[in-house]
Order: structure tokens, then sequence, then C-alpha cells
DNA sequence: AAGAGGCCCTGATAGC
DNA sequence: TGCTATCAGGGCCTCT
């Protein structure tokens, strides 16, 4: 689910409903995400104020009051759901600092605020809760990541330079996130079929014509999916439990068999692995 | 240095 | 119906 347009949506959400508010009590039900959430993790964070939430690729970086981070990844099914007191007690007699929220084994972390509180839900546990030191911290801890898509040094003579003498295919460097950081299997698909070439093409192959088609439609897909609340496959939701709708724009992903949509284009979708992960695209349009 | 592969984990779906 | 195999949007680690 989450590549950087879905981050960045719960982003938007998480710091319209957090923002200046304090962190009341902290519920960690399930410790065994990517890595251990060590037991002062609660006591960490607890009565510390959110003074801004941010994302960096697909990280999300909550600024706590006294200097603290917390780093936040999704991983593959991470969601965020927020709970509103006021809702929640129309409903229920529950204790809302207790009880223990909707009826999903998978809801792992609870940060319970004054009026509402975010429940952290991952099923697969691939996604993680870091708490970091400071800026410097973080710095260090996201110092692997290449530029994001929108980063003016994400250009043609970056392209160039970071392909040459590499043998790998296009599609694969889109998925590196040392190479360039928020793409993921979805919208890289998505990406090469707006810019006409084929996934298995080997990246230092590619002509500045090319670079430049890549660097466009990145940055145009990755906007539009922004402004389309993202995409929701199987269960991706947003804070409030809305689905995005940037799935209804797919070109290519999850279309195997199907029409190719480029007018005058006789092609049909095809899928293949590609590294270890499915690649679609349409076979005669994109070279 | 670069690239391939394995692994972490659960759930949905397909095939028998 | 119930078993098993395969696959899924990510990232980190190890080995060659």
């Amino acid at each position: 689910m989450p590549e950087l347009p879905e981050v960045e949506v719960v982003k938007q959400s998480l710091n319209e409903n957090i923002i200046h508010k304090t962190i009341k009590k902290v519920i960690v039900r399930n410790r065994n995400l990517r890595f251990k959430i060590p037991f002062n993790f609660e006591n960490s964070i607890k009565n510390k104020k959110i003074i801004k939430v941010d994302r960096f690729s697909k990280y999300l970086i909550i600024y706590l009051s006294g200097e603290k981070i917390c780093l936040i990844h999704l991983g593959m099914s991470g969601t965020i759901h927020i709970i509103y007191k006021k809702k929640f007690l129309k409903f229920t007699n529950a204790s809302f600092y207790n009880s223990p929220c909707l009826p999903n084994k998978h809801n792992h972390i609870e940060l319970i605020f004054d009026s509402l509180k975010i429940i952290y839900n991952d099923p697969r546990r691939f996604g993680f809760f870091e708490l970091l030191k400071n800026k410097k911290d973080l710095k260090k801890r996201l110092n692997h990541l290449g530029y994001e898509p929108f980063d003016k040094h994400f250009n043609v003579k970056y392209l160039l330079k970071f392909f040459k003498r590499k043998n790998k295919n296009i599609k694969s460097f889109l998925l590196d996130q040392k190479f360039v950081s928020g793409i993921g299997n979805i919208y890289a698909s998505e990406i090469l079929f707006k810019s006409k070439i084929n996934p298995n093409k080997k990246a230092k192959l590619l002509n500045k014509t090319e670079c430049g088609l890549i660097i466009r439609n990145s940055k145009k897909i990755l906007m539009d999916a922004i402004n389309k609340g993202g995409s929701s496959i199987k269960n991706f939701k947003n804070t409030d439990g809305k689905h995005g709708t940037f799935q209804n724009n797919f070109y290519v992903y999850q279309r195997e068999g199907l029409n190719c949509k480029r007018i005058n284009c006789d092609g049909r979708i095809k899928k293949k692995i590609f590294s270890k992960r499915s690649s679609f695209f349409c076979n005669i349009c994109q070279k």
C-alpha cells in the first residue's frame, strides 16, 4: 500500500488532527514490529506535545516537544486510524482511554490524546515505530535514502551519472530507495508506462530524453496520486477510513490482459516478474 | 561496488 | 469443506 503519496495523505491528516496536542497515554499491544519496540517507549513519549508531522519518502516523522522524534514506517500493510472521542462515546459505554478500540487483532499501538486517539494497525508487521533522540539522529537514520522525485537534484544529469556502468533494468532502479526515494512497485509501473519505457530496459541505455520523461512523469504521477488521496489497493485507507481513488487512474498496474489505454495502441498489458517484483507494462508502446 | 537472493509476517485467493 | 501453494504495495541483511 503505502508509497510516497499514501504516506503524504496520512501526514496531512495527522497534521490537521494532532498538531499541538499532548500525548496523554500510550498503549503498545504488540512490540514485535519490524524493530522491537523498547519497553521505555511509552514513558518516553507520554506527555510530549506534537510539534509537527512531516514526511520524507515513505517515512512519517513526528516531531515531539523536547527534541525527540518518532519515526514511523507503514511497511506493506500499515495503516493509521483516528478515533474521535465524541464519536466513540456515541456508540459505546466503554472507556475511551482503556478499551481496545475496534475488534482488530492487528491494532498494535495507540497514542491517546484528550479528544481523539490514533491507532497503528499492521497485519504483516513490516512497519515500525522508532524513537530518535533529535534531528541529528534523524538525519543519520535517513542518510541512506536518495532524493525524492520532487527534488531539484533529481535531474537528467543525476540519472545519467547514476546509471553509468550499472547493469540493472530501470524498473529496479525506480524501486531502489538509494537512487530515488518514495516510489514503490505500483507507481514504478505507472511512471514507466507514461514514459513509454519498457521496465526491463537496461538503465544505462536510457538517453537524455528518456531520463527527462522519467523525471517529469515521476513528479506528475505522484502529485496526481496525492491529489486523489492516494491509491487504495486491498485496504489502504486514510486516517478517516476513506479510500483514495488513484487506483481508478491506473494505466497498467493490475491490468494484466486488458487493452492498453494509450490512444492508437493495440497492445495488451503484460505482467512479468523482474528482480522478484511484478511489473505491468504494454509490450507494444513501451520500448 | 553492484547485484542477487533470502528473510521478516499475515491474509487473500487459486487450485486440488 | 479443507488443505496447500502462491502471491502481495517494503526494506534490510548477507553473500558472491
